[in-house]
Order: C-alpha cells, then structure tokens, then sequence
DNA sequence: CGAGCGTTTGAAATCGGTCAACAGCAGTGG
DNA sequence: CCACTGCTGTTGACCGATTTCAAACGCTCG
C-alpha cells in the first residue's frame, strides 16, 4: 500500500506553481526533494486515508483527482472537497493527529507523500517554505468561508454554476480545457458537496441542458453560454468587465 | 483606533490553555509576550478589520466576543464564525494578503494584536510555537468541514441543536455556565450562520422552549433537557456511554 | 447480451422561506 | 416618570423550492 511506486522531484515538478514550492528558488525547492520522495498510487475508488486514523503526513495530488468526505457519528456524511494535481490533502488533520475525513480517489491518481514533522522542520528553515505552507491552510480556510455561503445562502441552481465555473477555472489554471471536460465525480458525489440530493442535481443539469447553458452527457460537460452560467451563479460580470454599480 | 489600549502577556494570560501558548514552557512563552504587546479594545458593533482591508496581523480575542461574515460580490454575507476568549481570527487571511472576511465585535472585546511576520518568525525558533499555530489553522480548517455538514445535511432543528450544544461547550471550557448563559448574536446573525431564516431560528427557539428542552428568554438560554438536545442534534449518546451499533 | 449501478424523470409531500402584522424591550426626550 | 420611537424578536398564513418516493432509462462491464 504505502510502496514507494517512483520518486519524485520537487524541483522539477510541472504542478509546483500550485504546490508547496511556489516562491522558492531552485536550491530551496531542491531541498523540498527530500520530503517528497515518495509517491503513492491510488487506484480509482481507492482510499488514501481515512477518518480517524493516525496522521503522519500531508498528501499533495500529483495525478487525477480525490474527494474527502467528512463523516458523522450517526454515519451521515458529505464530500468536503474534490481536489486536482497540485492541491495539498490532509491539512485539516494536524489539529487532532487523527486524519478529520476520508479521503477516496475519483480515478486512478497519484499523491506525493510529504510527512508532516518533516515539513514542520524544513519549513522552519526555509521561511519561503513557511509562507507558502501558511498560504495553502489560509487558502483552504477562506475558501471554506465561500463554501459556507455556497451552502447557506445561494439556491441549489446557484450551488450548482458556481460549482461548475470553479471547475472550469481551476481546470483553466492547470492547462486543461476550461469549457469542455468530464466530471470525475458522481451526481451524488457532487450533491453531497453542495448540499443537495442527487435528483436536484440531475434536475438542474437537465434544465441548464434545456436554457442552453450547457451541453451534458453523462459525465462529459460543455460549457455553451457561460456567460449565462455567470449570471445564474450570482457572479456579476465576471467574464464582460462589468462593474457592479452601488 | 490602533492605540495600544494596555500591554498583555501570553505567558500569563489565563486564555493561554486555548492560544497560541499551548505546549510552551515558561521561557518560550514569555518570547511570545513580545508579539502579543498590544491590545485593541474594539466596542459593540465595531468592526475589528473588514474584508479585503491589507493583512498585517492575526487577532487573539482576550475579552468579549466577534463575529466573522464573508461578503459576495453581490452583497449577499454570512456570518462564518463567533469568536470567544482565546480564539484566533483572521487566519483566513493570510493566503490572499487580505482579509477574506469582516470582524465585528458583538460586545465591547478586547483583542491581541499579533503580527503575522513576527509570530511566522517567531515560530520558526521554537517548534512548539510553529506545531500550535499549525493546530490552530488545522482545527479551522476542520471545524469548517463540521459546519459543512450542518449547512448541507441537517435539519434547522438539529442545525439550531447543534450550535447550542457547541456554544455551551465552548463556554464550559472557558469555565463559564454551560447550562445557562446569555447568546451574545442576534437571531439574525444565528440564522445567517446556520443559513436559515430569523423566522425561523425564532420558531425553532419557541418549539425547542415548547418540548421543554430550553427555556428561552430574549437571548438568554437555559438548557432543561440537554439530554434531548443532544437527542435532536443527532449526536447519539453524547451524554451518557452509548455507543452507536454497527 | 444481461446484470447492476448510476442517472433521469415524474408526482406528491414537506420543510423552510416569504410576506405581513404584532409584541416587547431599550433608549430618548419631554 | 412616562410616552414616543425604533429595533429585535415572535407568530401566523401562504407559497415555493427541494426532498421524497417511485419508476423507467441507459451506460458500462463482465
């Protein structure tokens, strides 16, 4: 399970733009080799961690794409977040020492393997390492805040173009195509994550189908008017330069 | 407004079980006094800092308590968080280099001020410091998960349980009543952090009052039947050793 | 090609939202 | 000290978005 499938670099990584070495130079982030030797391969439907159990490091996804999903005592639970190449796992267990959410591969993906007390102790010499490491918690928290307000002030519609459109721009960031792509994850999965049932999302998919917003099958999207999907998401004039007057 | 209003010290401040001082010996606690050397008084309805104003620091709530709300581009807000004594804010915003959301005290607070480039380099000396502040944005990061879970898969009424429950043992660690205290936020500010309506945070309070789990007057709260909060909020036997069956 | 899962669609039920009126308490000023 | 005013909270009636229940459809994989 935890066999070091191939080594890796840091320093040579293409996601590093994303990933823990933003702002270091070439001789710090050779340093960062070190921590991320290993990598694991995660089989789709593969659990990587899971809740409750011990933790030792942080994952940074290399490869394909994970879900974590937070679980209650009574078993109820909800996918926390979906996360693509370059995106860091497995933050918000440090608190506890027990990981808070499980995490499962969407597909067949590839996580680099950092240990956490090593990366407390590089971070402490590199103060590059320190901040960007800071930054990735920061981030993850402040977009959680947006996610409160996803799931606590916007309309399942709302939830839904928002989602898509956060989609697309981090495909965007990463090189892919940003208005044609397939969803890894399933209706349901994707219902959970936005706090709905899985006939809302169909639903909605189905009556963005029919407004000409997009093109859906299955699994595969194709952004028609995403302009309209701005507009329906409550993003105003997000693509058209267009100021919001007050 | 940024006047010192008096010199505090971390290595005596009794809030220290619940700060950054956690897991400091004496000696590194009194290094932290020097980060933490002035005080904010901020009153009743004042604004601590307000999104998208420049980051400079993280603030230690000493006395008092704040609320968080992140703003859309539309107007839209939501409270994201209330801040007792010994809880840190603004961490989410150190990622963007601005302050992702507002803080506004819901009673006249008092905050410690701690800059963010002192305490980054301060807690590349000492280990202890670094794994605490690491904690604190770890827990954040997964208490939001919980609050994600809450806005997308309960109920109003076990979301309203649940907060309850979590105030009262917020304030039981801090030593207050637990049982019976005085809710410092409006039903609004309850109901925007739990996405529901003020209608219905008060219809939920009077049936709560009605099943005779609470009694409820203007914002004081006494809790009759903790057992059955608990009961409602879906966290299966909190209280007495009962643990849930596979 | 068939089994089984994931997805779509329809109809009915419901929780919570919206609109509206009222009540209670606090602060102000006469 | 009390009336006035305004804000916060409560309650009721109605409405609508989303859930729930149910059934059919269509991929995908063995």
């Amino acid at each position: 399970m935890t066999l070091p499938a191939f080594s890796s670099k840091c320093s040579t990584c293409a996601l590093g733009q994303f990933c823990l070495p933003v702002g270091l130079n070439a001789e710090e982030s050779a340093r960062l080799d070190a921590l991320a030797r290993d990598n694991i391969r995660v089989k789709k439907g593969d659990m990587l961690f899971e809740q409750g159990g011990a933790v030792g490091a942080v994952y940074a996804v290399r490869l394909g794409t994970l879900k974590t999903t937070a679980a209650l005592a009574d078993g109820r639970a909800q996918v926390t977040g979906f996360h693509l190449p370059g995106e860091l796992i497995g933050l918000d267990a440090i608190a506890a020492g027990r990981y808070a959410s499980t995490s499962v591969a969407l597909e067949d993906s590839e996580v680099c393997v950092i240990r956490t007390h090593e990366l407390d102790s590089l971070s402490r010499q590199l103060p590059g390492l320190q901040a960007q490491y800071h930054r990735l918690m920061s981030r993850e928290i402040s977009e959680g805040h947006l996610h409160f307000l996803s799931l606590g002030s916007m309309r399942a519609e709302e939830r839904l173009a928002n989602f898509l459109l956060n989609l697309s721009e981090r495909y965007a960031l990463r090189g892919y195509a940003a208005n044609e792509f397939n969803l890894r994850m399933s209706r349901e999965d994707i219902g959970s994550y936005l706090g709905m049932q899985i006939e809302t999302v169909s639903r909605l998919f189905s009556r963005f189908a029919d407004s000409g917003l997009v093109q859906v099958k299955q699994r595969h999207v194709k952004f028609i008017d995403t302009e309209g999907l701005h507009q329906l998401a409550g993003r105003r004039g997000t693509m058209p330069a267009a100021r919001c007057e007050s």
